[in-house]
DNA sequence: CCTACCGATCGGTAGG
DNA sequence: CCTACCGATCGGTAGG
């Protein structure tokens, strides 16, 4: 049962790889009704437009992200650790849900208004829990006295290569991998 | 005299900058030509193709960063002072020529076949080289042990976000920026 | 450096 | 789910 996926999953999950491959401009309609074996006007009775795919796979991110940042945030764990849990999170969903997540950091830029502007709010609302946390370690003085922005933009930009590099399925150790990433940032993070 | 840019030069600085803020592909001819106050057949007085600005942007970046590694390499420096060394480089490429160095992180895959892999080849031997340098930090106790191929992706993603998100000229002081970020990679690195 | 224009491809619709 | 087709836009050329 869990198995079958409806063609509207198989259309969502082969637009968010092309999108990662070749960005959102440079994927033609009818390159991704190839992908599923379809006729390119046959995708319309799937799904509403080409924006509407980037749209809902963008937001859908957006969305996982903020959830897990309110747990991580309520939760009970001294502020080192919630930074650690975070940077977790970011690595897992870039080896587990690796064909959406350029989606959050790439091409939602191609969004049209209003949605270009509510997902900005909803990225804005993102990284200010998450330079909260690093403020009050640092106050707290379990994190290195620095700018907390400049820690911030590093951290993200740091997990990204996972998505960029980790691509074709090369059989690196993901987990150890994963292991070395964050042990890196980790040390750059505390005193 | 050097304050006079020929037109070529004006073109070829507008695409760098439509190419990082827009992407290759959702950049046009007529947009450029905008930029430039041409009309879009009127570019071609001055450029061969589309695809020719986007091939020499991305191998002009490319050969400005193996010439860098290249000194570096050969200098009297120790492996982590090289390492620092090239860190140094790609934050004062990202903010000093920020218009042009995405070509050579994200746009590159846009190139057609054989400049494609004529490009991949110049950023191997560059991954290559810095590789080489983390290696031997390693062997030589002057850097964590750890796996070099993630911490070498890790720099160069962590370096990627002031070309992300520095573009309006946020007057947030740059070199206390790159002082502090160069910090938190060396600390990551050193043992 | 422009006007006028080319064939190709784009996202999307009509109608069955 | 397809064939047939739409207007718009693309990179680029001809000719002056």
């Amino acid at each position: 049962m869990t198995a079958i996926k409806t063609k509207k999953q198989q259309i969502y999950e082969a637009a968010a790889r092309l999108f990662r491959d070749k960005g959102y401009p440079a994927t033609s309609m009818r390159h991704l009704a190839e992908a599923v074996d379809l006729k390119a006007s046959s995708l319309y009775n799937h799904i509403g437009s080409k924006e509407d795919l980037l749209r809902d796979i963008c937001f859908e991110n957006a969305h996982k992200f903020l959830t897990h940042l309110k747990t991580v945030s309520e939760s009970d764990l001294s502020h080192l650790e919630k930074v650690k849990a975070l940077i977790e999170l970011h690595l897992t969903m870039a080896t587990e849900e690796l064909t959406s997540v350029t989606a959050f950091n790439d091409e939602w830029r191609h969004l049209s208004e209003p949605w270009l502007s509510d997902f900005v709010q909803l990225r804005k609302d993102y990284e200010k829990g998450f330079l909260k946390i690093i403020q009050e370690g640092i106050q707290a003085g379990e994190i290195q006295a620095a700018d907390p922005q400049t820690l911030l933009y590093t951290l993200l930009s740091a997990m990204r290569w996972l998505y960029d590099w980790v691509k074709p399925d090369k059989p690196m150790a993901t987990d150890s991998v994963k292991q070395e990433l964050a042990g890196f940032l980790v040390r750059g993070l505390v005193k």
